[in-house]
DNA sequence: TCTACAAGCTCTAGCAACTACAGCTTCAAG
DNA sequence: CTTGAAGCTGTAGTTGCTAGAGCTTGTAGA
């Protein structure tokens, strides 16, 4: 045998995905993961499509997609028939948001440079353009949207 | 008077500085912004003071400054003396934030990129690569930490 | 002055996506 | 057989709000 036992617990499975514990619990509460059969003293053993399916949901988490749209995914991959055209919207929706977010968080690396070096932090000599800048918003380059 | 009268009611502040009457609740109950006075019928009364303190607030969080270091900035725009190193030292260690974020940000753009195009939505031809894209992390062209 | 009704109040619960306990039981090695 | 790590359930906390219930206050028009 290769790698891995064909039935192992839950911290088992969470070394092997890299995934914590109460993590992989969550998960199963939301729905994302099967429950798994249990130990005859109600320990949860899993197998190999557990792991994979936990490596898809992490990947996913990873590359930013929400649960919901994880949820989506999931559903498309069991019933494969029609599931590219669904899967690509997802994907290129999300992919619009991710370059959202840059965008905007672009614009904030912008003013953060202006107003982190307008104060350099030197000897006390400034009045503190930092707290200024942030006072006044009208010494602001643009308008700004949340990106947290 | 040019704009506005000397004290006004929460939905007139909530209105001038664009933040919501509940947020602006929120804030004074984490501290933020200090309790106002109030009317003979228990309604908050506020002043220029207090515009000018949640304009700064609402800068800050635009520029996705966590409550807890705009409340470090409050204390030091409070006390004036030493605040200018400290505040370049909050501000610098968010944009070296912001900059981390946007790295991952760009990673993940460019592997949404590749997954997304790889299953173009044409006709049904293809067996969903975006799902077997997300079930094999192998197919990655890096490691990905979390940015959401 | 009375009456509507908008705006205010407090308190509580909900969101996402976990994380961290408390207090118990089970598993596995020695 | 003992011991201690690992597992279990359930609840509460995190961040930064947002939304509602159910009440009170303010104010403009008649």
């Amino acid at each position: 045998m290769p790698v891995a036992e064909r039935v192992m617990p839950i911290g088992a499975l969470a070394e092997q995905t890299g995934v914590k514990v109460e993590t992989i619990r969550y998960y199963e509460q939301v729905g994302l993961l099967p429950e798994p059969e249990r130990s005859e003293g109600n320990q949860r053993r899993y197998g190999r499509r557990h792991r994979e399916r936990l490596a898809f949901i992490k990947h996913a988490r990873d590359l930013g997609f929400t649960v919901e749209s994880i949820r989506a995914l999931l559903r498309l991959s069991d019933k494969p028939d029609m599931a590219c055209d669904d899967a690509h919207a997802i994907a290129s929706a999300h992919l619009g948001d991710v370059r959202d977010k840059i965008a905007r968080l672009r614009l904030l690396e912008g003013e953060l440079q202006r107003i982190a070096t307008s104060c350099a932090g030197g000897v006390s000599a400034c009045d503190c353009a930092i707290i200024e800048a942030l006072a006044d918003h009208g010494q602001c380059h643009h308008e700004h949207g949340r990106a947290g």
